[in-house]
DNA sequence: CCCGTTTGCCTAAACCGTTTAGGTAATCCC
DNA sequence: GGGATTACCTAAACGGTTTAGGCAAACGGG
């Protein structure tokens, strides 16, 4: 019986695959076994149940854009950080839709802190040091800059802006240009 | 045989309410039947498919968050509608997660179109008017409105908040001054 | 009030994904 | 080359989905 030569690694890349091809939904302990011309049985050797499937490809999902937004973000600061920086995760949400979804998996605590989400969250106070705030601004501007991206893409990829005529690229510039002018006034913090 | 008294709308109330207790993934023609003390395949009279199923839970709850965050605006103009529009959202997603989770349900076109999602697009509208704004930076603004509250929301119910010591309340209310602050600028175009 | 129609719910059964248990054969290491 | 490990298998139970076909309750008209 010609072996497949199936390791963790493979499982997960192929799941990773399968995902930006028909959805993070529709990824299936079976599905990826009949992509390896498999048994499904035979993969529980590898993951633990589909749950655990799902939660490794989430993780691997979220190192890889770690290191995309790492790379964009070299050389970079202010403005200039914060476009490359948005641009980065909208990049990879378009061309890996499927694995964009697994980065949005529910985690619980440890198995979160001790994911890429951790540097996901300390990129972004990389480029908050570049504005002058003070610290539980800070915080709130993590959160904002974090719902802001993250609601786009999903309503982006859900279609919910292709019923307008206005392109989505000049929404995102716009964006991402007020979030720039509103961080480099402090914020809120205006009408003092 | 003593009927249940089963009707489209009784299902989808009961799918909505499961929702909330159990998450809207779990919602599952078998579970709601059980609700019922009804065979599985009774339910199939009523709903057409699994997807049907939650399809017609997610319009339902697009409704109700409809009326709701008109409920909340009636009156009011500027920053306070601006707060109470997003306290609304909140409220909800808070009160009903599943709902909630079911709002976001990808839907195709034209039922979107039908939907009650229109009205909420309108009401989004309906604040930005309250500012100054040209026509393709409204578009722009709904769809920044849009993405920061769905997005926060998304990342709250998830736990991505619960790991600071920043209270989330003082983060939410932060993010809608920023905003307010900004709108009342006029968006991006400060360097004019 | 009784008969025909509609409709609400049923049983049966096929299909698919998940998961556990236990087995066999290929490969690795000494 | 032999013993341990690893990769994969078969078998089987379980639960959700969905279709087909049936019976009985409710309903409306003569």
């Amino acid at each position: 019986m010609a072996r497949a030569g199936l390791t963790v690694e493979r499982v997960v890349v192929a799941g990773a695959e399968l995902a930006d091809q028909v959805g993070f939904e529709q990824v299936t302990v079976a599905a990826v076994a009949r992509g390896f011309g498999v048994q499904t049985a035979s993969l529980y050797s590898h993951v633990k149940s589909s749950h655990d499937l799902k939660t490794r490809i989430a993780l691997y999902a979220l190192e890889e854009l770690a290191d995309l937004v790492a790379d964009a973000l070299a050389g970079r600061a202010g403005r200039d950080a914060l476009g490359a920086f948005a641009d980065a995760y909208r990049d990879y949400a378009a061309r890996h839709p499927g694995r964009y979804d697994a980065t949005r998996l529910r985690l619980d605590a440890e198995t979160a802190a001790a994911s890429a989400g951790v540097r996901h969250a300390q990129m972004t106070r990389a480029i908050l040091r570049g504005y002058d705030l003070t610290e539980p601004e800070q915080t709130h501007a993590v959160r904002m800059l974090g719902s802001v991206f993250h609601g786009y893409i999903s309503l982006e990829a859900a279609g919910g802006f292709s019923h307008t005529a206005v392109d989505a690229r000049q929404s995102w510039d716009w964006i991402i240009d007020s979030l720039d002018t509103l961080l480099r006034q402090g914020g809120a913090r205006p009408t003092a």
